[in-house]
RNA sequence: GGGCGGUUAACUCAGUUGGUAGAGUUCCUGCUUUACACGCAGGCUGUCGGCGGUUCGAGCCCGUCACCGCCCA
């Protein structure tokens, strides 16, 4: 017997044991069945889960379970990737407690170090992947440093290398002055600031008392000045240009310059030029080859390239001290307010410094050009569509990838140098060796570069990295290309685009033919969730309060594509009601001995009420399918919502009772049978969504031929046209009846009489058939036709052709029933008077579809009877 | 400044070839009807952001304006 309530937690540990140790997860590379593949978005090794991953890893589960169910050979892969600063930081800062730095342990020791964490903590986000239920194939389970991974990291390094798709360059780069590392574009986050604006006088050379005004928001990179830019066009400074400037405090003589960057209508329309310290510059510079004179340290702290006075200071101190010399030599012309974007890193949450250093980088316009054009040409397809464009915008204007990173923990570098800074690329140390050997001519010891690279060069690599590539294997050759990659906008540049070149560039194919981008979890004011705010809902502990099947439905029925998910409690704990209807709809057919039949064929059924309920499942069915297989995730949950809870349980259920109560045995052994196949059907269906309580019910009440999880989703049944009219009909009768009391305030209790009359033949027999279940649901204590002139003190309710006469001598109010006619008659002489104009547009008649039309004609002649019925019974009341 | 998205019931949102505007929540009225009060029955609620256009017909298509959000510079 079921439990009298839904207990989630015991029920949710249970199967998911039951599902691992039974391998339900386990794709089978040997199956004949069709691969299906969704490669996961390897969460950091050091992530727990928000609700971003609750949302995309629920609906990717939903994909996974359900193409299961469609027969296919499901792969999930599962990983985490190795992130590098983040897991870099978060071991720094354990050994900060214990008073120790990475330098104290050394390169090596600080690696295992890293790695003695990833044992014991790393797991945390994996355990959590299952709390939600995820079904991953946990056996193939992946992380970006396993040794598989990092020969293919080595393998694509060297192989770009050998292409000229990777390259040593001394270039700005975002420098983090606190972690001490480059960091890629995507990672720094800018930032609007209320600063200033200086405007600083540079004195002309040989025009004493003549100045150039300059205005910069950053006084201190004056110290690496080599130019001051105008406009070409600008006659303000016409005369100034090939001049030169004595710039202050440094004394260095720097050229003016002519350059289109120059905005005349921008400050004072002289702007300094510091190649070595801003991206524009550093371009201006190239243009026009000027001297890159770097003045701050890894730590931003001014260096000594810079005047003595200011070695060792750092930024800020540094413009304050330029600010006031500037002052003091009369050179300051103003300060005003100014708003600006500052650069920050998102991990360090310092301002990034643009610093000159040498890196490696990947050619990636190169490797963007058939990225782009996979998409363009539909190999690849974004879902909503509207994401290709900022896919395209970004691989469009793509700039070289800076890959490497100033940390230890990650891949390092496959370079090593030679004595005087050659350096081979190689794919371990012998073959360097070997390349140097040859280079040199005679043995030379090598040292290797000791850099790692971005984890996001790893993380490119997954989709045929975790299939073994470089390997041939069968799972690369069947699970390549996959079908569908489901993750959130924000990560398109990040991960979706280079998985895209890396993908072509080394397997020939895309990685993907469907990249399903959904929406970000907002909370219920649609703030963006973040610690600062506080406004965090954590997805582990909706899970303990509601079940973690609420949840997940929740979040799959508020996925509708292109919107962002607002999501509030009190929503999961609507779907936790929705979990309990289902629990009790079941406990229901539990009680009145509904169990599946063996070899039962529901289109044998003879019970129209049976036959019209398989006929909803099936229909039910088909629009999940549909809704999942088009990632309409919403729509595939309310669909079954929709069918569970206002079809089966408020209709069917109720519908079934004078059956299942009665005493007609063979109709009630073809509901019992019928009730538990819907039941069955409906755990099928909803599985996808709602896996544990699915799994639990369906043990309990299943047919026993196995478990839901690798069950086959319903086969397409039938529909009975006339079973599912009659019972529409049946179901307007009885919501009549039931309204027309409401509002009349007849007591619930009260058992009334119903006659009807005029009912047409067919009407009859229906009335005939359903006289059980009319007299039990509409609460009436008999029902008879009548062709008799109804009673004065009698409510009448319109049902298509036939009215229902409901003497009501006691409770009626003569002059409430008036009104009720009166306000029923106008609104349908309402309805009948817009169509009565639509109908009179020849225009109308004559261009719109002839059963557009004809449906009109029906509308109006079957309000126009209604109106009339009612005229007749209002007629009567106003006679009395 | 460029791009994308949004504006539909009190709230959150559906509305896929243009053809009677929907759901959930809320609210109101009843109800211990032996599956379920995490429930049942009934009810109220809309110049579909504004203006203009196309069309027999526009929430949907086109133009324009306003406001909100996000991404990029």
């Amino acid at each position: 017997m079921l439990e009298k309530t839904y207990r989630p937690a015991e029920v949710e540990a249970r199967h998911y044991g039951q599902w691992e140790l039974a391998g339900a997860f386990a794709a089978d590379e040997a199956s004949g069945f069709a691969p299906y593949c969704i490669m996961m978005p390897p969460p950091n090794v050091t992530g727990s889960l928000h609700m971003g991953h609750a949302l995309t890893f629920t609906l990717q589960d939903i994909l996974v379970r359900y193409q299961r169910m469609q027969g296919r050979d499901a792969l999930w892969q599962p990983g985490t990737d190795h992130a590098g600063i983040a897991t870099q930081m978060v071991v720094e800062r354990q050994m900060a407690e214990e008073k120790l730095t990475r330098h104290d342990l050394g390169r090596e020791r600080f690696i295992e170090r890293v790695w003695q964490w990833k044992a014991q903590s790393g797991g945390t986000i994996t355990g959590q992947l299952r709390r939600l239920g995820a079904s991953p194939d946990w056996a193939r389970e992946r992380f970006t440093m396993d040794d598989g991974l990092s020969l293919a990291v080595r393998k694509v390094f060297v192989d770009l290398y050998g292409a000229g798709l990777i390259y040593r360059d001394k270039r700005l780069v975002n420098w983090d002055p606190k972690l001490h590392t480059a960091i890629s574009d995507l990672e720094v986050e800018q930032r609007e600031i209320q600063g200033h604006m200086w405007y600083l006088n540079y004195p002309i050379d040989g025009l004493p008392g003549r100045f150039i005004t300059v205005a910069t928001t950053r006084p201190e990179t004056m110290l690496g000045d080599t130019a001051v830019a105008v406009h070409p066009d600008d006659p303000r400074f016409a005369d100034l240009v090939g001049r030169h400037v004595l710039l202050p405090l440094v004394g260095r003589r720097i050229p003016v310059v002519a350059d289109e960057y120059s905005d005349p209508e921008k400050g004072t329309g002289a702007v300094k030029i510091t190649p070595a310290h801003d991206f524009n510059d550093f371009e201006v510079g190239r243009r026009h080859n000027l001297e890159m004179v770097n003045v701050l340290d890894r730590d931003a702290r001014i260096n000594d390239n810079a005047p003595a006075a200011y070695q060792g200071l750092d930024r800020y101190e540094a413009r304050k001290k330029v600010v006031e010399e500037f002052e003091a030599l009369g050179l300051l012309v103003k300060i005003e307010p100014h708003v600006l974007m500052m650069p920050y890193g998102d991990r360090s949450g310092v301002v990034i410094e643009p610093w000159l250093t040498d890196q490696w980088f990947v050619d990636a316009a190169t490797l963007a050009k058939p990225a782009i054009a996979a998409v363009e040409e539909g190999r690849t397809r974004f879902v909503p569509r509207h994401w290709e464009n900022t896919y395209f915008e970004w691989m469009r204007n793509i700039q070289p990838w800076c890959i490497s990173r100033q940390i230890w923990w990650g891949h390092q570098v496959p370079a090593w140098y030679g004595p005087d800074g050659k350096y081979f690329v190689a794919m371990d140390e012998a073959e360097a060796v070997r390349q140097a050997a040859a280079h040199y001519g005679s043995a030379v010891s090598l040292r290797r570069d000791e850099d790692v690279l971005d984890t996001w060069f790893s993380s490119a690599l997954w989709p045929f990295s975790t299939l073994g590539w470089p390997d041939k294997t069968p799972a690369l050759a069947r699970y390549y290309p996959t079908d569908v990659l489901v993750t959130g906008f924000d990560i398109i540049f990040f991960w979706v685009a280079r998985m895209m070149m890396m993908g072509i560039h080394f397997m020939g194919e895309v990685p993907f033919r469907d990249i399903y981008i959904h929406a970000l979890v907002r909370d219920e004011r649609g703030q963006k969730m973040s610690k600062s705010k506080g406004n965090i809902i954590d997805p582990l502990v909706l899970i303990e309060s509601y079940g973690c099947d609420a949840l997940r439905f929740t979040l799959a029925a508020l996925a509708a594509q292109g919107r962002d998910i607002k999501l509030a409690e009190s929503r999961v704990e609507g779907y936790r009601n929705f979990a309990t209807k289902l629990w009790n709809a079941a406990r229901f057919c539990q009680m009145n001995d509904c169990r599946p039949v063996p070899g039962f064929n529901p289109a044998t059924a003879e019970l129209r009420v049976n036959r019209w309920i398989v006929g909803k499942l099936d229909e039910a069915a088909a629009k999940v399918a549909q809704g999942i297989e088009g990632y309409r995730f919403n729509d595939a949950a309310n669909a079954a919502y929709q069918f569970v809870w206002n079809s089966f349980c408020d209709w069917y259920v109720e519908l079934s009772k004078p059956v299942l109560q009665g005493s007609d045995e063979a109709a009630k052994a073809e509901t019992r049978a019928t009730a538990a196949w819907v039941l069955g059907g409906i755990l099928h269906i909803l599985h996808p969504f709602m896996p544990f309580i699915t799994e639990e019910l369906w043990e309990q009440m299943g047919d026993g031929s196995g478990r839901l999880i690798g069950a086959a989703w319903p086969r397409p049944g039938f529909q009975d046209e006339a079973a599912a009219a009659e019972m529409d009909w049946l179901v307007r009768f009885i919501s009549a009846i039931r309204a027309v009391r409401a509002e009349m305030n007849v007591p619930p209790g009260a058992r009334v009489a119903l006659l009807v009359k005029g009912a047409s033949a067919d009407t009859a027999r229906r009335l005939a058939v359903h006289r059980d279940i009319i007299l039990m649901l509409a609460r009436a204590a008999s029902l008879e036709a009548t062709e008799q002139t109804p009673l004065k003190d009698a409510v009448q309710v319109v049902v298509d052709e036939a009215t229902v006469v409901i003497p009501l001598a006691e409770v009626i109010d003569l002059a409430q029933e008036k009104a009720r006619l009166a306000k029923e008659i106008a609104r349908l002489a309402g309805e009948i008077d817009k169509v009565d104009k639509r109908l009179a547009n020849e225009g109308f008649v004559a261009k719109a579809p002839p059963e557009v039309v004809d449906e009109q004609r029906e509308r109006r002649a079957e309000w126009a009877v209604a109106r009339d019925r009612l005229s007749e019974a209002l007629e009567r009341l106003g006679s009395a």
